[in-house]
DNA sequence: ACATACGGGACCTCCCGTTGCT
DNA sequence: AGCAACGGGAGGTCCCGTATGT
């Protein structure tokens, strides 16, 4: 478990930003809470802040994707897996006293206009998680342009049910979602749109 | 057109927070896109930046809701009306430059673990726009009880179509939302689930 | 008890320039203190703040000195006047939370580099004072020179002890050096210096 | 003549705080005179004015109490000494232009009430003056509890006198306490109270 | 006499980036 | 890798004075 200082800095930078925007977390606030050196933060983000809210992007979506995955491995089902990752973000976000939301959308919101790398960044791991997404409908049988919009549908509805969820200090829109486009998808796998 | 500065600020407030968040927008910004006096802010925000805040949300959030019903009335369909409204979100959120998006997710994403007051307004106008959807679904003939969930939804996938559709700079997200749930609640109207 | 608005602004501005000083009272703070209407502070003080601090700092002196001579006419014997003026004068200053010091002192020390005004009525104010006791001591029997420094003396004193009883939270200073000069004029009046 | 920024900032801020008090120094004025840079004084001074205030407070007390033994150890007689800390004092004080004052009583007048920090400060440098005081006449012979009751006296008569001469732009406050005082403590070590 | 609003400026705090030294 | 200091700038808050109507 030895993490390295750059490791240490990338994923609390994740949690705070998740939490409290890009803007509303300072350089300061970063090495207090992962309690590394401030000496050493140009060094390893020369890019500056922006470097880091990227990297920390990049590293909050990758966790999020490769727990989906596992969900989905786990339950052999795309439609039970659909279900299981929105309960299951539920809990965590509920767990996190609602405060840890998605690692992408939070700083996307504030910085899609005020920052290109972050933008592009926003844009591309949404972009690999409705690929992902579709991947998993088309593998279970759905044809590839259907699977894409629907990936998109869905991504997109777990994305608005988050806010909602945190924002309301309730696990019902997650759950809602989940069980709709589990049923939607079964439906479409039993007879294609 | 004789606009109090109070109103201007709010007004102007709106569209800032909306596209660059609640702390990538600072009052110097404020008052010079707004051409309002420095000095007075204090006077007509007593309460400070989270005040101007707070008026800024329950406003823009004024403005759609009454926009939203515009869009139902004119249609009279209630699936026609979801339609619609993604449709009309679509087509401003692309001809701002794909800036202004939800007057209460980006705000809310930012601050609902920073500020009470910007908290309980983000909960309290996501409140409101669900109210507004269930009795619309409730009028058309779904039960009350499916309306609530089923407004809890499709506003869910609204505020995530959004997000996505403005990181992407694309209309699809929204466009293939409004479809789908336009046709999930004309086939409910059909034969009750 | 029908007080008129500038004098309600006139004593709570004594009180408060004396518990925090001349910059660290706003007319924000004072007309919420006093209850007394925002939009006449200008009428009443065409002159300003620095109007109202030469007028708040007159008021307390001539609270002050008019209550120093009713003690000296209480007592009768100079001495004793002397030593029952430090000791009330302790005795307000703990009742009051150790809050209000010197009318003149407080103020003065802030501002005599800053403001003519001021700092001319702090040097009138302490040279009535001084003439005030001047004029008892010799009225005592004292020899008008005498009188005059001896005057000087235990004003400068009392200042001085007044200071040290409010930073140290304890009577004493004044106890003490009332019982001085009281033994100390009395030692002169029964054989001069 | 290797001076840090964070001393000279605090030389000048003794300097400021003495003639203007605390609110009417500002750190833009503190660097301006202190030719320091504008954007280290969080890092100096993490605890903000109030911390650059009490460590100016320690350090002009501290001067002027190495400064007082000084005058007492070249005097050698405590009476002498006595007169010669008042007169010096009168001396420096009119060099001065008659602006700087007592390092601990013009900002313990106005933040006493405010600042817990300064007013410990204010009321620990107030005892360690009156200590040395009382260890000086100890020394000369005065039992140990007239020694502190005098000390207490006669230190509250310097800062009182002190406060006279600003104000009233004379030496003579000065020098008649400290005459007074040096006879005082003369006739009590020849024939105890 | 009072109220509402204007209007610029200064306040302290804190931010982010950089530099030279260890 | 890390540190301490620098360095300018901007953050939001609040202040004091003025102007315009009742």
């Amino acid at each position: 478990m030895a993490e390295t200082t750059r490791e240490k800095m990338i994923e609390t930078a994740d949690r705070l930003f998740r939490s409290r925007g890009y803007h509303g977390t300072s350089w300061r606030t970063l090495v207090e809470e992962s309690r590394t050196p401030w000496g050493s933060v140009h060094h390893h983000f020369p890019g500056g802040k922006e470097e880091l809210g990227v990297a920390a992007m990049r590293h909050g979506a990758e966790v999020a994707f490769s727990y989906r995955e596992h969900l989905f491995d786990k339950t052999g089902s795309v439609p039970d897996g659909i279900r299981l990752w929105f309960e299951k973000t539920a809990e965590h976000l509920e767990r996190s006293g609602w405060q840890l939301g998605c690692p992408i959308a939070t700083v996307a919101l504030e910085m899609v206009n005020e920052s290109e790398a972050l933008a592009d960044a926003s844009a591309e791991m949404f972009g690999v998680s409705e690929e992902n997404l579709a991947r998993r409908l088309r593998t279970a049988g759905l044809p590839r342009a259907r699977a894409r919009d629907l990936a998109t549908l869905i991504f997109g509805a777990f994305e608005g049910a988050l806010i909602l969820a945190r924002v309301q200090r309730s696990r019902q829109p997650l759950l809602l979602a989940g069980k709709h486009f589990a049923a939607t998808v079964a439906a479409e796998l039993r007879r294609p749109v």
